[in-house]
DNA sequence: CATGAATGAGGGTTCATTCAT
DNA sequence: CATGAATGAACCCTCATTCAT
């Protein structure tokens, strides 16, 4: 077995322990037992629980940060843009069920992750979306009078209400599902909800 | 000294220490310490670290409820509803910082306090907001074409999505801030985002 | 309520839980619980948790010494003597069950009981039983050749046995098995198994 | 150092301080203490205390209906078999001073061992025991008039008794002591204390 | 690389006992 | 007499981490 697979392995069960039972609640040797590998290994590979943490919440910042550069630098519609930063997340959560779900209960809003070091990367998302506003607002497309941080932190707030409605319960995401969220969080963020 | 003088520092201690350390990383030590009281007290009047925690939950639970019930049923113009609930969020914050701080950190979206009561707890809140939702649909000042449920969502998830920058932030909080808070919360769950 | 009457309230309270819950997984509050006093109360009445098991063992050992010794003294048949210590245990497994299942499990052959002066009390009631056995002797009813601390052990051990049986198993004990069992024990102890 | 060797460790110290303390009073940092290694090394290998305790009272009862078992199968004289019997108790308190005082003081009568779990393996014992009275009936040596669960009662009482007195007093053992205890036992057990 | 035996500080909790009222 | 709030030493157990093999 190359030493790739027994990493991979290990992160892998980290993933499912960590989204199981909390940060807090995980005990390492959870982790090697569902890895199938001894504890000894996990610390051979990364040194402390902390640290093994990290590479997975590391990893979810990567792709969100990648993603929302992606979109700012794309030239799709706005409201595509947008869409695809919903869609990111239901992706996510169909695909990376354990790592949104990390993302949800031990890192977004978590005091255990909640040092400067988590803040700073909180604050980076924050301002790559705010980015994303303010080029909304020079296209002309987003209006003016209401300050492009309010708008991103309503935005991605609004989207972390959704997915911790379905992570928390647990809930199955049809494609038709899908869907209609990505259109009700557009529609809402984008008209509002006055009724004409 | 009345009993409730004891059983009130206790809480009062093991929520400044709740919210500093987070519940993990709480120590019934500390609490007792910083109440002033023996260890043992702690135990006398709660009987765990649990049940303490609960109780303090319980009553931030119950304000909540409390103020959504009197939002739904008071008479007030509708924008004036919403703006309320906001700002019972900013009066929390301001008042009893710690409470909202253990609410945003340790509650809402924590797998710690997601048991099946905990997601209880929080369904009922987004129920009620939901139930003013229907109220202004019914009214004719919110669309149609939205689900309501969409709106309880999206508007507890914007507040929450606030609140969190203030907490995790620690941050002042001046009157004028937190009227351009308010509105901006409003301006765009009402009206959106678009330019017209 | 006469002063005596909660000092029996708690020392019947005290019989129940001891005998349920075993001395040191008895708990002082379950006592004044049961009793429907204040643990106080129990403190200035009895002063420690063993004082109070003492005063109940005390109890056990003085009824079994004076019925040994009112054995000793009387101008019974000696076998009728026998019989009678039998029947005291079966007696009291009747009419005070508590006492006598704390006697089996947390006196007879504890360790917890087993200080010196718990083997001084022991070894009184067995000196007792030796001095009955050496009556017996004088009389010419029990054979010379074996030692009356023998017959003393033999005798008591027996007895306890069939106790320990009943106690432990909870077991019922009609009329009719009383008499099997006084019948069988002395049958044995006097005659022996052999068949002729 | 092999793995056995350390467990053994643990065992023979636990061994040690149940004896002298008791199940209650017994600390786990005693037996680590006593056995030279750590404390969390005790829990490695066993559990709990309750383990722990457990395994040391399975070799007992595993020894215990061992013996019975060869002795029931056993061609030798009745007599004989009685005697090994008596014998298996006194070669322990020879050998196995810790276990058989274990035994006599947190086992046999103990309301701490006394689960179901408990009382079954008790009740094992008898019926084993029985089994060969049954034997000494069928072969005419014993008497049909009295129930072989009486004489199993009885003779296992017997030997109890007298164990107890030497584990309770910590009393010496010599060769010559040990025969007339095993005579004694078997003489009054098998004709009685009746003079002819 | 890989194992898992070994460590030990530290945590939550218990509970006999005291004492002011 | 009677209460129960208050104390705090002590205990069982956990678990991240180390290290010899």
């Amino acid at each position: 077995m190359a030493k790739n697979d027994k990493q991979e392995l290990i992160v892998d069960a980290a993933l499912a322990v960590f989204r199981e039972k909390g940060y807090s609640n995980t005990r390492m040797a959870d982790i090697a037992k569902r890895a199938g590998v001894s504890y000894g290994l996990v610390y051979h590979y990364f040194g402390s629980k902390e640290v093994l943490f990290d590479v997975i919440v590391e990893g979810w910042w990567n792709s969100y940060y990648q993603m929302l550069e992606e979109q700012k630098q794309s030239v799709s519609d706005f409201e595509d843009k947008l869409a695809n930063i919903v869609r990111f997340f239901l992706y996510m959560y169909a695909n990376k069920p354990d790592l949104i779900s990390i993302f949800v209960t031990e890192v977004s809003r978590s005091s255990i992750y909640h040092t400067a070091r988590g803040l700073a990367k909180f604050r980076k998302s924050l301002a790559l979306c705010e980015e994303i506003m303010v080029d909304g607002q020079k296209q002309g497309i987003l209006r003016k009078d209401v300050g492009p941080h309010y708008m991103a932190y309503f935005f991605s707030g609004a989207i972390e209400a959704f997915i911790s409605i379905l992570v928390l319960g647990n809930e199955p995401l049809s494609k038709a599902r899908e869907e209609r969220t990505v259109n009700g969080i557009i529609q809402i963020f984008l008209n509002g909800t006055l009724a004409k």
